[in-house]
DNA sequence: CCTTAAACTCAACACACGTTGAGATAATTA
DNA sequence: TAATTATCTCAACGTGTGTTGAGTTTAAGG
């Protein structure tokens, strides 16, 4: 089962004397098991989501997940992946004034997360799988750390990083309380909500204003 | 072994033709059950975690942790109770002016998370777990849904239940990024760092300030 | 035809898990 | 002493896991 391509199948160039054997397919089948792999492990995590689940999801034999991505460590790193169009997301956010930095990065960031399935799958299979899977860990943190480190520009003293962190990772709280832990409040708050009481927050962060009656605390 | 209790054992009144056999010891390897469950469960999560590695731990027969918390789920839920000592650090940090409140809390919350192993513990344990584990997921949310709102007094409107989440949230993504992901920026800053530049945006998020040049953003 | 190689199926292995039950040891009372 | 109850040990069960290897089917040469 599952041959099922025909379309798609582009005639090949014969040049004689190196491949002799059946020529390799279009991959229709390891595409679907990389879908089913994605959908699991966003919903399921890491752990939870098995081999042989995602392979009856894909209508395929589980040893055959094994052939094609020999672990299931494997099978996950090429999984979660960070999509692309969450990369654009996050360039684009921050052409425009630092007036509304904060507001563009918030509705990027809440796009990204909880936009299509196709999109936001891998990142929320990378969250999920963050807490067992040191590779998903390491990929998770990367991309904490230096999404939003590309954008803060001139403005930016020496604490860029830091500032680009901790706005990352209260975005990633958010979206953590919000579509894994489940919190009644923000699961039922309008995203236009959301953005209206995060926006200044984040736009605090990332362009600091000194408010005079606010005190840093820093006095090591 | 692990019968080297000795110590606290007050004299029971004997009640005659009521209790006829040994009398319950002072629980002594019980505790040390809970305590090995939980940093196992805090440092590895709720399925990396298994009953023979805490049996091992706890010098104990794995059957004896099952004859005391009956399952690996009650076992759980033994030991990610909220700490109280965490819950009057957040009762306290409201108490106060609310020029400072932001500061108070986000201070109030590293400490949670990030003091006494015996203290955060628990809370690691519950956000490890709340992954996998539904009642980790379940108090976990009551805990962000909750906490914070008991301060959010006269000043807060309608939304006081939403800001009040969305700055827990916040504020568990910083820890998880820095304590779980491990982003290095984070792992590396001074928490007196954090404070400064995590306090505003707190502050903007629980007693909001009318910022002229920000647009909310909400046109619905 | 035969050969090669990919795509796929089937059955099983070895292991670790949570969990169970029977029995040994220890403490307390009659 | 004998009886009773708590504490603890030992050996195993059943299940599900990731993984392996042998074998079958299908496409493409020679």
């Amino acid at each position: 089962m599952r041959d099922k391509l025909g379309d798609m199948n582009e005639q090949i160039e014969s040049v004689p004397g190196t491949a002799r054997g059946r020529r390799p397919g279009p991959g229709s089948t390891r595409q679907a098991v990389i879908d089913a792999a994605r959908t699991r492990f966003a919903a399921d995590g890491f752990t939870a989501t098995t081999i042989r689940l995602i392979a009856a999801d894909a209508e395929v034999d589980a040893s055959q997940v094994m052939q094609f991505f020999g672990s299931k460590d494997e099978l996950f790193a090429a999984v979660m992946a960070i999509p692309s169009s969450a990369l654009e997301l996050f360039s684009t956010a921050f052409e425009g004034p630092d007036e509304h930095l904060g507001e563009r990065v918030v509705r990027a960031h809440l796009r990204a997360w909880e936009g299509a399935p196709k999109d936001s799958e891998p990142l929320m299979a990378m969250l999920r799988g963050a807490i067992v899977n040191e590779k998903a860990s390491a990929q998770l943190a990367d991309f904490i750390q230096s999404r939003l480190l590309d954008g803060t520009r001139g403005n930016a003293g020496a604490d860029a990083a830091l500032r680009a962190g901790l706005a990352s990772s209260m975005l990633v709280g958010i979206v953590t309380s919000r579509n894994i832990i489940g919190v009644p409040t923000l699961v039922a708050a309008d995203t236009e909500d959301l953005v209206a009481v995060l926006a200044p927050a984040i736009q605090q962060i990332l362009v600091p204003q000194p408010m005079a009656w606010i005190e840093t605390g820093n006095g090591a």
